[in-house]
DNA sequence: GGCTGTTAGTTTCATTTGAAACTAATTTCG
DNA sequence: CGAAATTAGTTTCAAATGAAACTAACAGCC
């Protein structure tokens, strides 16, 4: 071990002791964007490392499955726009997979530049496969939570995101298109 | 807009239609590793493109210099496990800090592959400066939650990431090592 | 029709990443 | 003690990433 004399402060944003010029403390074991971070790669890389790490899907390849497997028909972009992966990921994950079969794709008639994404057969079945594993990791991550606790996380994850989508906007206005998610 | 016949389904593991043999469907916008993915993502960009992107840090830098700045000192080792970051990935940022002259080292005499980081002064202020910035971003992110609902989000991530914590076990044992986060 | 601008998606290329190998210091244990 | 195993941290190298440029199709407008 190292070394000590640390300060513990336990509220985000201390008050200052009134004697010093306000000078907000970053107390990062209870800021959210820092906790937030840690969990999702928490749940990620285990869920990867234990259940996708066999199929050979990468995360991202994984991601564009689970949007097909839940919305298809979709198009590239609207994969990006869910799960918020680069739309340069996101056409070279569906590249991958078309070419192992697990995709496949029909150029929309009516705008020849779009095409609507959805899984073969055999992507199904992965997805199956793999959905039924990811669902058992959840129930197993949501065990000891109350069905109250579910439910306040469920609106809290909503209204968060919600905030979050609408502070975003600053980088050239985007398109919201997902009334869900 | 391209096309249709979706499924709605408004709950994970939908309980099958008893006609069918049991196949979970994975309905991903209710799906928590999902959600989490999402949310953290748009907030970790949000606050890098809004607020150190100027500064010429990178993600990891910055979460490096929040580490230092909260917990200093530490070893890098110790900052991997805070951020989950990879040691690579810490071992560069640490470099380019120092490079920057917005860390410093002292190698620990007890240990001398082991060495204390810490923040010189410019990187304190530096980190500041920052840190006010994305105090701001959270204080705003949480503007609309009552104060029993920031509670209850505070509780609920902390077991969320207690269990995912014991869950991730598999990958070679490891040492929890902190008590907090 | 035929410019001009926009959108969907891909390719290029320089940067970032992380697994594996490596160095160096420390610990374990016969 | 000293060989073998472990740990902290760095370097290497091949693969993943994403910004910017590009292609192709569409939309608007005169």
């Amino acid at each position: 071990m190292i070394g000590f004399n640390r300060n513990y402060f336990h509220m985000n944003a201390a008050t200052t002791p009134a004697t010093k010029p306000a000078a907000p403390m970053l107390a990062l074991e209870h800021f959210l964007p820092y906790r937030l971070s840690v969990l999702s790669q928490l749940v990620s890389t285990s869920i990867h490392d234990r259940y996708f790490q066999p199929s050979g899907l990468t995360i991202p390849q994984w991601r564009v499955m689970a949007i097909l497997g839940r919305f298809a028909p979709v198009s590239a972009s609207e994969v990006c726009d869910r799960t918020l992966l680069d739309k340069v990921t996101v056409s070279r994950a569906i590249a991958a997979l078309r070419q192992r079969r697990l995709v496949q794709r029909t150029v929309d008639p009516g705008d020849r530049r779009r095409s609507a994404l959805g899984l073969t057969p055999e992507g199904q079945r992965l997805h199956q496969q793999i959905a039924a594993l990811a669902l058992d990791y959840e129930r197993r991550l949501l065990q000891g939570l109350t069905s109250a606790e579910r439910t306040a996380l469920d609106r809290l994850l909503q209204k968060l995101t919600g905030h979050a989508r609408a502070m975003r906007m600053p980088t050239s206005a985007r398109q919201p298109r997902h009334p869900d998610t």
